[in-house]
RNA sequence: GCCCAGGUAGCUCAGUUGGUAGAGCAGCGGACUGAAAAUCCGCGUGUCGGUGGUUCGAAUCCGCCCCUGGGCA
């Protein structure tokens, strides 16, 4: 490849060896033009998490440099930069015992009621968070539970990052909504001619546990649905595609929050266009 | 051609005895620190098919016309 780089993944969904097509992950036809980590890597039966993937990334980065290869970190999971750049709070490991047991708390208990167990053990937090946000309420228990400490004082203070913020050429890849939005609907119709369908069906003969971050890569439920008979194809194409679409738009307010500072793109040729020199001259 | 039923937001529909209209979904904006393709918050975007009429006032009542379903021919 023309900047002798390695791709790095920094998609949360990518990273998962089951889902290839449905997350539109690099084609081995693409990973033949350059080396590429972090794709596939874990299996779909883990829980992965930023912060794993900021231990792996690390690694992945110094890799790629005592290969001598520029690292092209490429990726739609806008907290992943964040942390890659800002560091992340040093919460230790939660153990797997504690966390499914908050789970099963919030099945029993439901948003009101797991606030409310919050509110007695982490005030400060919970004042902080709605009752209505289980997924929040849910890690700021394990965490008071499992270290004592509250979550808000973890994130009082970040680890060094792995990246320093200036030591990166930072490119949005942002195009207008409408052609966006056609992309997508058109890439989807696409994953499906490629086998979503059979991938699903896959994932779904693994009878892994629904609430895995993998079973919510977009397109799983929808296509499921169909495979169980409870949609027809075309509402399952049509709702898969709007989650995509809904998606990308939260993607978009993301980066008008937190990545405003870099340099934003209608596409990718473009953005490569433009770094290419500005690389040379590194 | 006749008889029904409908035409209200982008879509599906609600709209009480007439007081210029509201839900869900979509869409738009926002938040975001270990499941982030997650999770959460906010916002109604409208010649009420058209046109006459009744009325202080019509999405609501009446006439005619147009369109869409269904039925009878």
């Amino acid at each position: 490849m023309r900047l002798g780089g390695t791709v790095i993944n920094a998609d949360s969904m990518q990273i998962y060896r089951e889902l290839e097509v449905l997350t539109a992950r690099p084609s081995p036809s693409d990973e033949r033009l350059a080396p590429h980590l972090l794709y596939g890597a874990v299996s779909a039966a883990e829980a992965y998490s930023v912060g794993r993937w900021l231990d792996d990334v690390a690694e992945a980065i110094e890799q790629a440099r005592i290969e001598g290869r520029l690292p092209i970190l490429v990726g739609g999971t806008g907290l992943y930069f964040k942390t890659l750049t800002e560091g992340l709070a040093p919460v230790p490991d939660i153990p797997v015992e504690v966390r499914k047991h908050w789970r099963e708390q919030a099945d029993a208990l439901g948003g009101a009621g797991l606030h409310a167990v919050l509110a007695a053990r982490d005030p400060v937090v919970a004042a902080q968070l709605r009752p209505t946000d289980p997924h929040r309420i849910l890690r700021a228990l394990e965490v008071i539970d499992a270290t004592g400490v509250s979550l808000s004082e973890w994130q009082g203070g970040n680890a060094p990052p792995a990246l320093a913020a200036g030591e990166a050429l930072k490119l949005v890849i942002a195009p207008e909504r409408e052609p966006l939005y056609a992309g997508i609907d058109a890439r989807f119709d696409l994953m499906l001619e490629r086998g979503a369908m059979e991938e699903v069906r896959r994932l779904l003969d693994l009878d892994l546990d629904p609430g895995l971050p993998a079973m919510r890569a977009h397109g799983v439920r929808e296509l499921g649905a169909y495979l169980a008979g409870i949609a027809t194809l075309d509402e399952a194409a049509a709702k898969a595609k709007t989650e995509s679409r809904r998606y990308a738009k939260r993607q978009m307010t993301w980066a008008r929050r937190y990545m405003a500072d870099w340099e934003w793109f209608p596409d990718a040729d473009t953005a490569i266009a433009a770094a290419a020199p500005m690389l040379a001259t590194r």
